[in-house]
DNA sequence: GGCCTAACTTGTCAGCGTCAAGATTGTCCC
DNA sequence: GGGACAATCTTGACGCTGACAAGTTAGGCC
């Protein structure tokens, strides 16, 4: 099927194949319970051909990680130049691809200087601080920024690792999009 | 010296010596970089040494993990009743014990069912609530704490990754305290 | 048709976590 | 003081992993 372009010596796709699966279960089972070898195996591949495409372990949280910056452009690209629409897509974001943003901050996991990596990145950075711009009127962008990032990726990252629910904080089923509004709306962005 | 009150067969001290070492180890080189095997050479023993005080790995990072919520909780406990005061708090700690912090929010490194990792978060998190009751009137204390949560704990997350230095948003070497008082002070408690 | 390169395989190695079984030591009770 | 007992640590083994080296196959390009 879709997953082999030739079912002979060449794979064909192995390298968006390994991707998609370790973004998969990086999601269920975390960074720690993933191997090559096993991902490898799923893709019906020697247990050594990953590493042509990702080179290592590394490698492939690397790769993972540009592909998430990537998506999270995307993601605040749409959301249009309000600061609180971008906020609320950031959480959208995270949640929306939880393999890719275990990885995408975790500095020992990833390869600092991968070139594909600092592209995406900026770009991320560049559509969100064009955001920031039209904000108008701003006392102090810099504190503003810091504390906009701040609260949404602490707000995706707990949600996203259950620490809401075991507090009583939230009422019900609560919809982390509405809830990550109603947080984002405690700053004063003036 | 002090780490071995006999130098015979038995440690003395291991389940501490261990877990002091675990902490450097996870803070200077993240948490794959870390082996049970390792952390039984250098404190000298065999290597299955660890495996009865921790049981497994996961044991280990459990017994981190509450070791942090103890220390999280001694600190905002010292922190006072002031809300401000206590998410600073959050963020010192964060920045104090980055080797506990790494491990804390982790569900995928940590059995949530502990005994000891219960208590110790269960008393942080009433230390927590405390604090935000000591607030006075408030319209929806439930998302100003989730919103004080998710700000401090971003912070911390994003400073210690480095995120914010890779960013222009820092203007020189700013202390991280003062950063996150006046990152905080950006959030309406009303 | 022949060459060149990318993609993949096979084989191997040391290191790891985990388990089982045995050795050593401190403690407590008689 | 001595013996049972539990806690602590060792030794040895197993399968799995990431990494490396060397060989094999296929596709593209002149």
């Amino acid at each position: 099927m879709a997953t082999r372009e030739t079912d002979g010596y060449h794979h064909g796709d192995l390298r968006a194949t390994v991707l998609r699966r370790a973004a998969e279960q990086v999601a269920s089972e975390g960074v720690d319970g993933i191997s090559l070898r096993v991902l490898a195996r799923l893709a019906g591949v020697s247990h050594a051909a990953p590493a042509h495409h990702f080179g290592d372990r590394r490698g492939l949280f690397t790769a993972l990680a540009a592909e998430g910056y990537t998506l999270l452009g995307d993601e605040l690209g749409a959301a249009g130049p309000d600061l609180r629409d971008a906020a609320v897509a950031y959480v959208r974001f995270a949640l929306a691809h939880p393999g890719h943003f275990a990885v995408m901050f975790r500095s020992d996991l990833v390869r600092a200087d991968d070139p594909d990596l600092l592209a995406a990145r900026g770009r991320a950075g560049a559509v969100l601080s064009g955001g920031v711009g039209a904000l108008g009127d701003v006392e102090d962008p810099a504190t503003v920024q810091l504390a906009a990032w701040s609260i949404v990726h602490g707000f995706a990252s707990l949600w996203r690792e259950g620490a809401f629910e075991r507090s009583d904080l939230l009422d019900g089923a609560a919809d982390p999009e509405v809830l990550a509004r109603r947080v984002v709306d405690r700053l004063t962005f003036t």
